[in-house]
DNA sequence: CTGAGCGCC
DNA sequence: GGCGCTCAG
């Protein structure tokens, strides 16, 4: 259990960077997570996932969100499917359908809108965890959109988004899907001598600020037992990952 | 596909 | 009202 939730994002920054290397690749975009040895990381265009079998939805999802990512013209479809890609096969549609609960999006729809395929490719559900709605509608979604604005304000912005499995979770669908009690979401913000934020929200719905929720990276990685190695070489150094930079919330 | 609701700016 | 997140039928 220890191990199976020790997971290395390193394959998916190594999978980015493979992908992003072959078109025009910066330093900013030398990053990499660490890799499950029981989950399957699935690579897709604009976004890399990590499936946990046992929970029936992702570890974390990476991604980049450039402005381009958030000036397309792609339409929202609404067309959720099972991902045909994960071998041990995902959580469908109808699991969450009469539970109460919505299928949240980890990687934002709203954060795809460079192309078409880019947003349907959000729609699998292996990119959906059970978000209560007040939650999804809510803080969740002002959370995305502050990320988007930050790209306007800080250039291109890398993201780990998931949730937080605890204890005792309940389970919705004929796949027994986790009900996350809490997601969490990283921000890195590379530009300039670069610096971090990391949030921590209970599935619920809340009226309270952003700020409220703000925590280290390294807060996050010891909740989620995960090793956002980003590989900054001597960026490491300034301590990105323990303290919560300097992002202005508007 | 349509109409509808929620949450928030 | 607008947008973005969804729902059910």
């Amino acid at each position: 259990m220890e191990m199976r939730n020790k997971l290395l994002l390193a394959g998916v920054f190594c999978l980015a960077i493979l992908i992003l290397s072959v078109a025009n690749l910066s330093v900013c975009d030398d990053i990499y997570l660490s890799p499950s040895s029981v989950s399957q990381t699935i690579q897709r265009d604009h976004y890399t996932l990590d499936y946990n079998e046992e929970h029936e939805q992702s570890n974390w999802v990476f991604y980049k969100i450039t402005a381009d990512h958030i000036k397309g013209t792609a339409k929202r479809k609404n067309h959720y499917k099972s991902d045909p890609m994960i071998t041990t096969y995902s959580s469908n549609y109808k699991d969450y359908t009469g539970t109460g609960y919505d299928r949240g999006h980890l990687c934002p729809a709203g954060s795809m809108k460079i192309n078409q395929d880019a947003m349907d490719d959000t729609f699998y559900m292996s990119n959906i965890s059970p978000q209560n709605p007040g939650f999804n509608r809510g803080i969740w979604n002002r959370l995305e959109q502050q990320v988007r604005r930050w790209v306007k304000v800080y250039g291109d912005l890398y993201v780990v988004t998931g949730p937080v499995f605890d204890s005792e979770m309940a389970g919705i669908g004929a796949n027994n899907v986790s009900v996350p009690k809490r997601f969490y979401k990283v921000v890195y913000a590379c530009e300039g001598k670069g610096k971090m934020i990391g949030f921590i929200l209970p599935n619920e719905k809340s009226d309270q600020d952003l700020t409220d929720f703000t925590v280290s990276v390294d807060d996050v990685e010891r909740v989620t037992n995960i090793d956002f190695y980003f590989n900054l070489d001597d960026r490491l150094e300034d301590g990105l990952e323990s303290n919560l930079g300097d992002f202005k919330f508007n």
